[in-house]
RNA sequence: UGGGGCGUGGCCAAGCGGUAAGGCACGAGACUUUGACUCUCGCACUCGCAGGUUCGACCCCUGCCGCCCCAGCCA
């Protein structure tokens, strides 16, 4: 690490300052999804980070699946996550799965037993939350938390053996009922839920909580710094407790910074999960979606996706980027080096009066205008051919320089037409257009530019050729 | 009315006591057989508000105001 190198924002200050102090003389950091669906680009922040960190600071970046929870993951989510980590171009150190872990993550919570701070509590559900108390309010003690150690032990053996029945019971930390941060009062630990995992099958009916897997698990990963969303922060006074309870030496220090939202996107996996299953969309790849594997469907590229990332920064204000951002990123990176093609969105039928009889001619188009090797492409030009309805209007305005009546334009790699008549349909609406062609102005000819709106016109853009090459 | 965070131009975001970077968006102009791209220029007398400390504050102190998160046996 040089010493001049400054920090580009501030995980990078704590990391340096633990690095000065000694608190840890490497970094390791890990990208912990849990396997309930696609990643999006919200996802691809944080992973940008946490494999961005370990790069700059020379250290390693682990994958793990946090999949404690098997009412919500499966198998093709965690092959689908690696696929999109792959394509972003990360590699990723070590790859762990949580139920990995649960058998080590069961004896620790025994010895957090063994140590009088857990507790097999028996209160339902509903209970639990009455007991809770509320924001303003401190909750009361469980009956059940002074319970010996060795009936705590022998409860939470009989919870794994299966002897209760889902819900009946639950591993609780012993911290402090009154706290006026209600995470840290006496949360659940370990639940009974009998149901098929992805992984572990039928081997386990309890799973423990996020809030006790992910500390242990980063800590048993060696993880320095991790890196997670603000919604965790309150999180922290418990992450430390479980860490420092299970007695490791090096505890992993949590860094939160903001998650990203963009304007006119849906983020939550929540939401999106619920457009998959209700068919709103056709899948986690459909092209509307925010997801990585949409973006990569429609073209954009893993380059452009980070750049865009790099750009938005971090900090640890709540913000909304423009999706005019990722629009502007991608632009840049497909730009110099896709090729082009023409389309016309909402066509607009034009008819040459005077285009020879039975004529087609064959037009060269550049495939890209800065880059000749990319060759060009043959389109067919006939009598008949389609713009889009924006570059016509009836009644053209001031800085309006395409298509209007009297006017010429310039059809892109072809001829100059001149708007002669408009044709309505029975509700008044243009229907379509007879233009008159100069068959002298055909494309590398010299000299003529469509006169008196002063610019060639932009005839063709996006959908089908307006160049036709087949009857439309 | 509890606790934890955050407030710099339309949207992000640098700034770490010495007199407001950069990007996107936007506006004006040049160029253009993609009105794209590119290029040039413009865009916070001011940093949520109000006091205070200081020769000097976005950066320090005090008090307000606003927004976000937390009462899952989700992560």
């Amino acid at each position: 690490m040089s010493e001049e190198r400054r920090a580009a924002n501030f995980i990078e200050e704590f990391i340096d300052e633990d690095l000065a102090s000694g608190r840890y003389d490497h970094v390791r950091t890990r990208f912990p999804p849990e396997p309930n669906g696609f990643l999006h680009i919200g996802h691809a922040k944080a992973l940008c980070i946490d494999f961005g960190i370990a790069e700059k600071y020379g250290g390693k970046c682990n994958l793990r699946f946090d999949d404690t929870n098997p009412t919500k993951e499966d198998a093709v989510f965690v092959e689908n996550i690696q696929n999109d980590i792959e394509w972003l171009g990360f590699s990723w150190d070590e790859l762990h799965f949580a139920s990995d872990f649960f058998e080590k993550l069961y004896e620790i919570a025994c010895g957090l037993i063994r140590k009088g701070v857990a507790y097999v509590d028996d209160q339902t559900s509903e209970e639990m939350r009455k007991n809770r108390g509320t924001l303003t309010r401190p909750g009361v003690n469980s009956p059940y938390r002074d319970r010996s150690v060795e009936e705590n032990l022998d409860l939470f053996r009989r919870m794994r053996d299966g002897e209760f029945p889902d819900g009946s019971r639950v591993l609780r930390a012993k911290i402090d009922m009154a706290s006026p941060n209600v995470l840290m009062r006496d949360p659940t630990l370990y639940r009974i839920l009998r149901c098929h995992h992805h992984r572990t099958g039928d081997n386990w009916c309890i799973y423990p909580m996020y809030d006790f897997q992910h500390p242990l698990q980063d800590a048993i990963e060696g993880i320095t710094h991790s890196l997670c969303s603000l919604e965790y922060e309150i999180h922290r006074p418990l992450y430390d407790w479980v860490v420092r309870e299970a007695g490791f030496e090096h505890p992993p220090r949590q860094i939160e910074f903001a998650r990203l939202n963009l304007t006119r996107t849906v983020m939550s996996k929540r939401h999106l999960r619920r457009f998959v299953e209700e068919g709103v969309v056709a899948g986690w790849d459909d092209p509307r979606m925010p997801t990585l594997a949409a973006m990569r469907r429609r073209g954009y590229s893993a380059a452009a996706v980070k750049d865009f990332l790099g750009r938005v920064g971090v900090a640890k204000a709540d913000s909304t980027v423009d999706l005019a951002l990722l629009e502007h990123c991608v632009r840049e990176d497909l730009g110099g080096r896709a090729p082009r093609a023409m389309a016309v969105l909402r066509p607009l039928k034009v008819t040459l009066s005077n285009w020879p009889e039975g004529f087609v001619d064959e037009i060269a188009m550049e495939n890209h205008p800065d880059h000749p090797e990319m060759g060009e492409r043959t389109l067919h030009m006939g009598n008949v051919l389609y713009i889009d309805r924006e570059d016509f209007m009836e009644e053209p305005p001031k800085k309006f320089f395409r298509l209007a009546p009297g006017r010429e334009v310039r059809l892109k790699g072809a001829y100059i037409i001149r708007c002669e008549e408009v044709i309505h349909d029975e509700n008044g609406e243009v229907a379509e257009l007879v233009c008159s062609v100069d068959m002298d102005s055909r494309s590398g000819s010299e000299g003529r530019q469509p006169q008196g709106q002063g610019h060639a016109a932009l005839v063709e853009r996006a959908g089908r050729p307006p160049l036709r090459d087949a009857p439309l």
